[in-house]
DNA sequence: GCGAAGACTTGACTCAGATCAAGGCGCTTT
DNA sequence: AAAGCGCCTTGATCTGAGTCAAGTCTTCGC
């Protein structure tokens, strides 16, 4: 269920997506103390570079399961996740639906140089977006080689992980798909606290069932039942519908298949 | 469970992989008269950023089947492939493989600023490569902005593609699959020859049916079976073993269920 | 010319995951 | 309190693609 919502998420229109511009936000937070500074594009900026981006920049604001753009609109802005989780989403005639990315707080939406999107781009959580107008940003780009240079490298790593999904799509079983998944989202939990090294994980599932298999290629039936199998055999632990407890990791890392062979560090 | 490769296959690896060194070469061809000048990495540069990259570039030939690297190589080259076809693929410890990119003349291999390939780098076809030593192409990249702007939009290309097969490996049919696949290799002959553009088209495969397979996630079994299914149906005529015609190029696009809303340009 | 090996095809059978169907649980609404 | 709705689970059945097992066709070395 979502989470507490200020009642400025809360006004909808009918039409449009519901999107609520936070011009308040926008002057109030400055690059400099923005939680995801020294993650995001912007991350090899220095002070007179982000003052630029500063004055293109706003933030926008989405509830959970709201469309931020559909594949083909046209789309007048870049952005970075600032805080949730966004999903990138293709879709076929006949309704089949496949996630292709799953953008985290800093990750980056929008291809410079394009003007339609090319996915459906949905707010699985609760979202805020930095956005970068469009043709500015653009402009931007050519004069500072530190936006340039960032943006290849996230796009390199994006690129790592869609391959990385390519093996998972294509080769590993159910029950892989979905340890490999819990073991992502383990990791990056992981990333968050790393003074705790021992003792059980948490993870809490940001997706629901049916974006899992969306995720996974798989259906909804299947999710569940996989995650009813690793329970059953003490793999995980469920608590409640979202939350799920690791108890060995290492056991559910033989379960996903992942090549292992020493990558403790990196 | 999955199938496993007998290990002699998998002993393969401890050879080291067969490389040709082609000086000659080196010496004779000139940036400005190389086939790929306008589409590789290289595009945007000028004469005078074309002569330092000169000064760091070397060709190399691979025979039909060779290794060019094995995942977790140190690897002290970046390369654009010039001529022929190679592939990236990845392997679990039982043998399942996963093609997770096909390389064409004009595409480049490596990541800068990482030591170790990250996949397996075959030869498909006898295969001529470009290749530049790392460190003063990382040195290059960060002077010579060309160089990271081209690479860039090279990269977000492969990024989208990568998203489109997720889709298909996800999502299709093994006879949606098969059909894709052709569909690509179709529109890329088409355009090398553009004048063409009714009557049947003609592919040839540059790939074996095994390759075929990794590439979509099924088995050699699978491949074989809807290629005659298709021809059966009409869909395709096999021309030898390796060479497909496509009387009605529509048809084979309808089956492949790309969404086609308009796509005519671009 | 002949055997062997590699690439491909085809058939019979199996099974993992999809599909169809019926609930359960935790909410919000009335 | 009841009814309705999302989201999730579980069971029964079906099926597309995998597996196993023969083949054929070509090429290549001797």
């Amino acid at each position: 269920m979502p989470k507490v919502v200020s009642p400025a998420l809360i006004q909808i229109n009918h039409e449009r997506p519901f999107v609520v511009l936070h011009q308040n936000l926008s002057s109030h937070v400055s690059c400099g103390e923005c939680k995801i500074r020294h993650r995001a594009v912007c991350s090899r900026c220095d002070t007179d570079e982000l003052t630029s981006l500063e004055a293109v920049k706003f933030y926008r604001s989405f509830p959970a399961g709201t469309p931020v753009v559909w594949s083909g609109e046209t789309m007048d802005f870049v952005a970075s996740v600032v805080t949730g989780i966004a999903t990138l989403t293709q879709t076929m005639e006949d309704g089949r639906r496949q996630m292709v990315g799953l953008l985290l707080p800093s990750d980056f939406v929008g291809r410079p140089g394009r003007n339609q999107a090319a996915y459906d781009v949905t707010a699985a959580t609760d979202l805020v977006m930095c956005c970068f107008r469009k043709k500015p940003f653009e402009a931007l780009m050519l004069r500072t080689p530190h936006l340039a240079q960032r943006l290849l490298e996230m796009t390199l790593d994006e690129l790592d992980a869609a391959r990385e999904w390519m093996l998972l799509l294509g080769r590993k079983t159910a029950r892989e798909k979905i340890a490999s998944f819990l073991c992502i989202l383990a990791r990056r939990e992981a990333a968050l606290q790393p003074q705790k090294v021992a003792g059980p994980m948490h993870v809490d599932l940001p997706l629901t069932r049916e974006e899992m298999a969306d995720y996974l290629g798989l259906t909804i039936e299947t999710v569940s039942r996989q995650i009813s199998g690793l329970r059953r055999d003490g793999v995980i632990e469920l608590v409640g519908k979202r939350g799920i407890s690791i108890p060995d990791f290492d056991a559910l890392q033989e379960i996903a298949g992942d090549d292992t062979d020493g990558d403790v560090l990196s």
